[in-house]
DNA sequence: GAGTAACAAG
DNA sequence: CTTGTTACTC
């Protein structure tokens, strides 16, 4: 059985020791981590060391980062768009503006899975320059994927934070959703555009109903009231899907002191 | 008996639980908090309201601001020079000036002790300008303090921080202390010429040697070094320092989680 | 509401 | 080293 969690820290300097507590009660294969905010020379290694982990990291200063840890270390990890691009051949233009900003890395474990940890832009608001980025990047994700589904390890999951919900049911108000950043069809199309090459959302194979989110604002007590969004999502390609055997969502790390407004998503696939 | 603290905070808004619990195991009749570094409309009364305190306060923000903290309300509390100076019919140029820094309040005790509870400034390096305010400002203190000498009650204790060790006794390693900001001759003969209104300093009636320190800079680990200043102090009138039956300082705050980096110093006088 | 940065002050 | 501010981002 291979365990996959994903979860934005929203600073792993600041949620160190909410992490490590979470790993050594939920002990997993690997652990996809998105907005780590830190350069890499800063990266916090020893405390997972100390509890039999190893980071895999592709950071910045201050915004965005990602962070693959692991039990057993990873093989062909490649950090940002541009190494698995150049090595198919591609153009390289778009993929060193947007590695700019680190939100993408990628490993294989020992059981011969590839994991994608995504760091999706937020996007701002509908319309804005940060809006046009996030679709810009959409388009190099799906040049990325294809890349990576042209080559071997076959089974692959992508995982992180998307900061899109997919379906009405991912979001605890849809009513204006068409307008609000996250929702709307256009962003949703382009998430679309990556899960066609051949990918499907596993947490929805086990759970059907609305009420099940990912992300609660800080603002307005919405943790409380679980005003929330699924934003955090495992896609998995068919063969994994099928051997999926749950996706569940821990709520706890939201509710401790200063939490990140994430909470961790995980999905167990058989052998 | 009545028990008098002064503690400069460094926050009180940071220190709150530092100084509610210190309060309860310390019960005093006036704290004299400096540097509580928070505007009037936002000071924290009731954790203070909660532990049967009352508190008299004169703030700003981000900066300085003073506060006097105690059992029973004080009478003829005047925040900033320039009331008591106006009530002297003094010019008050010079108060209005020093006054938009808030370090300075006064008040009296049921037992009719008037407690004088200062902020010294820094005065930053020696020839700086802020050395040269620090100099000016004692000049109007001196005034200040004529004119609080020429009205009731005249038992008058003044205490605070007043970023001066007065004695080669009351820093770890004098060396080279005519040039260090905080001991130079000449902001020694501005408290001294304060001094020679008729105050003592308390703590040396009890204690005569070296190795007692009220602040250690954060830098440098000088707390666990003992690499201190006696720059806090209490200053009485005769008739007050001969009734006095101690005076110390309470190196346990220093030592906690997130300390101020001054600790408290509390005299006794007994009625 | 909470994170980081850069700055000022001690 | 620690605090507070402003500005930015999510």
């Amino acid at each position: 059985m291979t365990k996959i969690s994903t979860w934005n820290v929203n600073s792993i300097r600041t949620r160190i020791t909410h992490v490590t507590d979470w790993l050594q009660t939920n002990p997993v294969d690997v652990l996809c981590l998105q907005e780590t905010k830190v350069v890499d020379a800063d990266f916090p290694h020893t405390p997972f060391e100390e509890i039999g982990y190893q980071a895999e990291i592709f950071g910045q200063k201050a915004y965005n980062g990602v962070a693959l840890i692991s039990k057993s270390p990873l093989t062909n990890v490649q950090a940002g768009f541009t190494p698995v691009l150049e090595a198919a051949g591609k153009s390289l233009d778009e993929a060193t503006f947007f590695d700019e900003q680190k939100r993408v890395i990628t490993g294989v474990t020992a059981s011969g899975l590839r994991v994608v940890n995504l760091y999706v832009p937020n996007g701002s608001s509908v319309g804005s320059e940060k809006y046009d980025y996030k679709l810009r990047w959409f388009r190099l994700l799906k040049q990325y994927m294809e890349c990576l589904l042209a080559v071997k390890p076959k089974p692959i999951l992508i995982c992180g934070d998307f900061n899109i919900a997919l379906e009405d049911r991912d979001i605890y108000k849809p009513e204006g959703r068409e307008k609000h950043i996250m929702s709307t069809p256009v962003e949703r199309e382009s998430l679309r555009s990556i899960l066609e090459l051949g990918f499907a959302d596993v947490f929805r194979k086990f759970t059907a109903e609305s009420g099940h989110y990912s992300w609660w604002d800080y603002r307005a007590a919405s943790f409380n009231r679980n005003m929330g969004w699924r934003i955090d999502h495992h896609y998995l390609t068919p063969e994994l899907y099928e051997r999926a055997t749950s996706c569940t969502i821990d709520k706890a790390p939201r509710g401790l002191e200063k939490p990140s407004d994430h909470t961790p998503v995980t999905v167990e696939i058989s052998d």
